[in-house]
DNA sequence: TACAAAAGTGCAACGAGTCAACTTTTCAAT
DNA sequence: ATTGAAAAGTTGACTCGTTGCACTTTTGTA
């Protein structure tokens, strides 16, 4: 009666999640920095090598990897509504990530976070390995060649903006901003040279 | 006969140029995890307390604290040739920065740093620490507020663009098609809100 | 039923970084 | 010149994240 998964591998799911729940609860209860290592294993009952099975780093029990995130990034290029460009459908998709669905942050969860350096960063690097599938969806919606060095800086940038959010005094302004920036150069980019539209004159007849 | 420094400054200094030159000659040498916080103290005939008291963590042994740098990017902004933009003119300052003089980096210490995540992202860290000063910097020459957000963006992404340099196939060529997407996207900026230039026509006359 | 892989355990160790108490050197004011 | 405070350095023990190793238990499969 094993649904997807072995007894195994539910196990093995279950000993993660208790440690995650473990670490988070933790980590809202009394700070980051004064929760070891230690008190998560203890918590969630199992040795500290164990933990380490389960998690590369102390930064990795709070942050779960969202599979979808990506494939969402992805999306919101290519099926954008027509007549949009791709930064014009990037803004949308960043903007109702970071303010309208606040997914499963919760106010305590962002204040941890982004009140840690270490976690910080871990989070942001997570967010950005996106870059290159970003990237690549961009460069095959404009025709180009996966690698072009355009699309990767406006995937690059487009990612950077959440970075550019924190530490601002107005993140959503700060949003907005950085995109029109990146939308002008982005149309300019395109105008310079446009994808296979169809010339009105053929090509050396 | 103290130039403009006392024994004890000149001694501390001397000590921190011991420690500096030790760590990178030894990281050089046998690789930068291979290499102990000991080994570096040993070397530099110090205790590892001491070493702490002059570099906060094992990669700031690495690099100098460059005061320059930042004061360079401000004047690329404020001293450019006119009829060029602040974009166009942080353009040609990294370009000419990372491609044109190495500065003080040769191969070796290149090899170094982008060969070992801790280094790379202290690096980078570091760079982007003068993100703040580039952008009051644009601010006060586009004749804006000191914290609007259009002139953060541009600083930020001018900055990023050496990260997008690295991890490219064609380092110049990814920086170049990243200001291209600036710069246009700058105009654009300018040509909507632009700067205290006296209008044509006398406003609301 | 036997066997191999995977999950988990326990413990010892390493390396980076901190802390507190103490000695030595240097600077400056008398 | 002497003294006294501040700063540089030492020492050693300690914390904490993280890894390695040898081992047991559980589970899936042949």
């Amino acid at each position: 009666m094993t649904e997807t998964m072995g007894r195994r591998e539910r196990k093995k799911a279950a000993t993660r999640k208790a440690l995650a729940d473990a670490a988070l609860r933790l980590f809202l209860e009394h700070g980051y920095d004064n929760v070891g290592i230690k008190d998560v294993a203890e918590a969630a009952d199992v040795s500290t090598t164990t933990l380490f099975k389960h998690f590369p780093s102390k930064e990795a029990l709070v942050f779960d990897p969202d599979a979808d995130v990506e494939a969402a990034l992805v999306a919101a290029v290519r099926d954008r509504p027509a007549g949009t460009s791709a930064a014009a459908a990037l803004r949308e998709h960043i903007l109702r990530r970071k303010f309208v669905e606040p997914g499963r942050a919760t106010a305590d969860f962002t204040r941890l976070v982004d009140g840690h350096q270490a976690l910080r960063d871990y989070a942001h690097r997570m967010w950005m390995r996106h870059e290159t599938a970003l990237a690549r969806a961009i460069a095959e919606d404009a025709g180009r060649p996966e690698d072009d060095p355009a699309c990767a800086a406006l995937a690059h940038f487009a990612l950077e903006t959440s970075a550019l959010a924190r530490g601002s005094a107005d993140p959503r302004e700060a949003v907005e901003r950085a995109f029109d920036l990146l939308e002008n150069g982005w149309d300019a980019t395109l105008a310079a040279a446009p994808p296979a539209a169809p010339p009105a004159v053929p090509p050396s007849g």
